[in-house]
DNA sequence: AATCCGCACAACCGCAGGAGT
DNA sequence: AACTCCTGCGGTTGTGCGGAT
């Protein structure tokens, strides 16, 4: 498994790119796929490795790609996924149509160094947070209520109303230690991601996912059937999951 | 009005792993 | 089995913009 040489030749261009490349990438791609990203740019005419191609074709130019702010529908998502799945950025893109995993990281991190900077002043009354943003993500929460959006609390532990696992919130799972990925994305993840849209905002997540996709754990069609309908905040349910996965004999243990 | 500062986003980098030979 | 190539992923960085001072 080597790894890829890329961008080290000489001419190739690096940095934004412009619209004459974007036009060419799209054109280019548009008429004939793309079948080898590394053979991409020499056949379309663009000094730029396919490595940067690739980035700039699934990040940016795709046609699927959803612009603009993110629904709150959207950031319960995130932030749900990201307390059960970590930093698996892809995987939680996938559950989140149109949204890229850079996107996703992007918006992540904004999250994450608030909620940090919140964690060291305590538990204080939420701070008025100003809005910087030149897309203004979160604006429209923000002008519609004073509490903090879920982009400014951004903790995960700081989720009240709908966060089920709130209740359990000081206890973050480190599921990364007993489950693999295989598990997530072939559980949980197997959800159509109509469901996840059609979620209204106080919609619980879970309860979405477990209630019209069947769980694809099949081995275990009483871990399949006992929780449909679920809601995420029942930390019994998920304790008896956890145990229940644990026993399942065919999981790898990596660990 | 000018400068500073922080945020959000786009893009890059390096690694891991699958596929092909 | 071993090697190379290619792609995907996650972490990190660079840059531009806009609000604050």
């Amino acid at each position: 498994m080597g790894r890829a040489p890329c961008c080290e030749k000489m001419g190739l261009k690096k940095g934004p790119w412009s619209h004459d490349e974007d036009q060419i990438l799209t054109s280019y791609i548009q008429q004939h796929g793309h079948p080898n990203w590394r053979a991409l740019p020499k056949h379309a005419g663009l000094l730029r490795c396919g490595k940067s191609c690739r980035l700039r074709w699934t990040n940016y130019l795709r046609p699927d790609i959803k612009r603009g702010n993110f629904s709150r529908e959207e950031e319960d998502t995130i932030i749900h996924l990201h307390e059960m799945l970590g930093n698996r950025w892809s995987v939680i893109a996938t559950n989140l149509p149109g949204r890229t995993d850079n996107e996703i990281k992007n918006v992540w991190h904004t999250f994450l160094k608030k909620r940090l900077a919140s964690q060291e002043t305590t538990n204080d009354a939420p701070k008025k947070h100003k809005t910087k943003s030149k897309h203004n993500l979160h604006d429209e929460k923000q002008a519609v209520s004073i509490q903090p959006s879920c982009s400014e609390s951004s903790s995960v532990t700081e989720l009240t109303a709908d966060d089920s696992l709130g209740t359990d919130k000081h206890e973050e799972i480190k599921h990364d230690t007993f489950l693999d990925d295989s598990f997530w994305s072939e559980t949980i993840l197997s959800v159509e991601v109509d469901d996840i849209e059609q979620a209204t905002p106080t919609t619980n997540i879970s309860s979405v996912w477990f209630s019209s996709s069947p769980l694809t754990l099949n081995e275990n069609k009483d871990l399949n059937n006992s929780y449909i309908d679920c809601n995420i905040g029942n930390i019994d349910l998920w304790y008896d999951i956890f145990t229940r996965i644990e026993e399942l004999p065919e999981l790898p243990n990596k660990f």
